[in-house]
RNA sequence: GGUUCCAUAGCUCAACCGGAUAGAGCAACGGUUUUCUAAACCGUAGGUUCCAGGUUCGAGUCCUGGUGGGAUCACCA
């Protein structure tokens, strides 16, 4: 039987006997480190029951559990602070387990399928840091739910078609030239973006032209050649015309060229692929049926509505009056579409804050037409990454490009690794993979450890960090790790005389972190791994400063050690790879 | 304007869903290497948790009102 359950049975026992107070909700909580002990059980709301004194109430709590169970050493007390600490049998057995089973993860996603959709990317042009957050994020987020047991799909929905894409394709014909990503020497994604950009300075340019000829603002947007030609290409592009087609998928070609090297090179994936382009038709279905079971109404003009009123929302279109679909529509069909594929428990969307409204309104609509997964939607609403000077902007060049940010935290990592020379005889190809691993997982550390729903600042002019709380920190401390489990010999798991207190605080963290990738899950916050294993990796290393491990005389005392370390690196290793982010076995 | 999210050390972020003396890193200053990797370790300094009330034994955390900032409220996606 697990120890808690124990001991708040035994304390809820305590309190009926004594107080005559049942069915309390006891819970127990982590001793703060500044004081002795290894769990607190806070006495104060039940000082109405025994009309006494905080303290005196938790040491009557503290005799009486302590007298039952043998696993408790001794206990304190603090005002109304109860203090409990282990015996020492008790660690052993913990370790015991640690060593005979590995990481127990409980299993919470068991038989439970998940679909979480991420990345989701335009493909007018290259991913940009907001782009590695949402990767980063839902790659992480997919490796937890993994780990806790759900069945998981990764999942991108790839948004391949639209106004935006044909924007990029009236530039490139008209003044591409024929070019090629490698005549042109860019990535696809790259090139693209170069036309898109193109397109909306030349726009810009014809609307200004506009309205100094006195035409209004709305008017001359809409008026504009440019944008003219395109809206005709993307008729063209809905009635198949071969010729658009053909360069729509030329330059879409291109641009997943681009696309899965920076995936690659970011180390994400996905199970399955959705193409806007097959699925932007689907919905319309559902709002037929919508239609007829009056979850939706007709105005006069053909368009068709949602009344969220009563929900404190608006009024939402879900059909134009030319019959066509809007984006909620789509997400609509595709919803739908995923389940009938999966017939997941829950889907999650990793997507931006900006879109709150947007899923609040999906989820709403979903349980209006009665769908039964209604309630497994979850959105992953992220923060922006911005910069000093405000927001990203894609047309107005103020982005921080995802290709060249890797480029130069890569080099970072091999100017800083040159510099300590710590790495003699290792091949070029070796310190080649050493740089990328240092520096991707640096950037992806610096993107994970802050918590997801919040939104985060990156200084350009200030590189990412390496020291600290940092990936290539936490790394360094495996890297010690492996080097002194090469040293040692092999070694029987056995207990040393007394705990020193670092040792203590290593065999607390590595027996809570089991906790901490459920807690991870239900919060869906990969940053609450990143700070467990952030504090383990510090703790290991006051551990290392502070004691001897191989030169340790005393058998025992050095068996444990070098156990303990394998546990941390095996602790760090595991809790990087929920981040996807890889360790070195030297550096 | 309506809705909604946010405000913690000079900077970037924590704080186990209401608990004890609010913690890290960076930056600053000082120290540690003939000994297992100094990308490390130890120390000093830095706080009225935006403001004013309220609830509670207890509030950075909950409620009300302000101030400041972001997002959103399209027959765009």
């Amino acid at each position: 039987m697990n120890i808690l359950t124990t001991l708040v049975e035994k304390t809820q026992e305590a309190i009926t006997k004594l107080y005559g107070l049942s069915d309390s909700n006891i819970s127990f909580e982590q001793t703060n480190s500044k004081f002795d002990g290894d769990l607190t059980f806070v006495v104060f709301p039940y000082l109405k029951y025994s009309k006494k004194r905080p303290e005196d109430t938790a040491k009557e709590i503290g005799d009486y559990i302590s007298e039952k169970m043998e696993e408790i050493k001794s206990f304190n007390v603090v005002k109304g602070f109860l203090n409990i600490e282990f015996n020492d049998d008790y660690w052993l057995n913990v370790l015991q387990n640690r060593i005979d089973l590995g990481i127990q993860i409980p299993e919470i996603g068991m038989d439970k399928k998940i679909v979480v959709e991420y990345s989701s990317p335009n493909t007018n042009k290259p991913l940009h840091l907001g782009h590695i957050r949402n990767n980063v994020l839902g790659y992480s987020i997919c490796q937890i739910f993994d780990a806790v047991g759900y069945d998981v799909v990764k999942n991108n929905l790839v948004n391949d078609r639209g106004i935006h894409i044909c924007k990029s394709m009236v530039a490139y014909q008209k003044w591409g030239n024929s070019e090629t990503p490698e005549s042109a020497g860019l990535k696809g994604d790259h090139l693209i973006g170069k036309y898109y950009v193109m397109f909306d300075q030349h726009y810009q340019k014809e609307v200004i032209d506009l309205i100094s000829k006195g035409v209004d603002k709305d008017d001359a947007k809409e008026k504009s050649p440019l944008m003219v030609e395109t809206r005709n290409m993307l008729q063209k592009w809905e009635n198949g015309d071969q010729e658009v087609i053909s360069l729509w998928k030329k330059l879409n070609g291109w641009v997943y060229d681009g696309f899965e090297s920076t995936y690659n090179r970011l180390g994400v994936s996905f199970d399955k692929i959705y193409y806007e382009s097959d699925t932007y038709l689907l919905g319309k279905e559902i709002v037929k049926e919508g239609l007829k079971s009056n979850v939706f109404f007709k105005k006069e003009d053909g368009s068709i509505w949602i009344d969220l009123t009563p929900e404190g929302l608006d009024e939402k279109i879900v059909q134009r009056s030319d019959g066509t679909s809007v984006y909620i529509t789509q997400d609509i069909g595709t919803a739908d579409l995923k389940y009938q594929e999966f017939e997941m428990d829950k889907f999650v969307y990793v997507v931006g804050n900006e879109q709150d409204y947007h899923f609040k309104v999906l989820q709403l609509i979903l349980k209006r037409l009665g769908k039964s997964y209604a309630d497994g939607l979850y959105h992953l609403s992220y923060g922006m990454v911005d910069l000093p000077e405000g927001k990203m902007k894609s047309r107005e060049g103020t982005v921080v490009d995802a290709d060249e940010l890797m480029d130069e935290v890569v080099s970072t990592a091999k100017k800083q690794t040159e510099e300590l020379g710590k790495t003699d005889g290792m091949s070029p190809q070796e310190l080649a993979e050493l740089y990328e691993v240092l520096g991707i997982g640096a950037l992806k550390y610096y993107l994970l450890k802050v918590d997801a729903k919040k939104r985060m600042m990156y200084d350009p002019k200030e590189s990412i960090d390496f020291q600290g709380n940092t990936a290539p920190f936490i790394q360094y401390t495996y890297t010690r790790i492996a080097s002194l489990l090469r040293a040692a010999e092999k070694v029987d798991f056995k207990l040393p005389k007394v705990f020193n207190p670092v040792e203590k605080d290593l065999i607390k963290l590595i027996s809570n972190y089991p906790n901490v990738i459920t807690s991870a899950a239900n919060n869906y916050n990969p940053s609450e791994v990143a700070n467990a294993v952030y504090e383990l990796a510090k703790t290991f290393n006051k551990f290392y400063h502070e004691l001897t491990i191989l030169g340790e005389q005393d058998q025992n005392t050095r068996s444990f050690r070098i156990t303990l370390s394998n546990m941390v690196g095996e602790t760090i290793k595991h809790g990087f790879n929920l981040l996807g982010i890889q360790v070195p076995e030297r550096m």
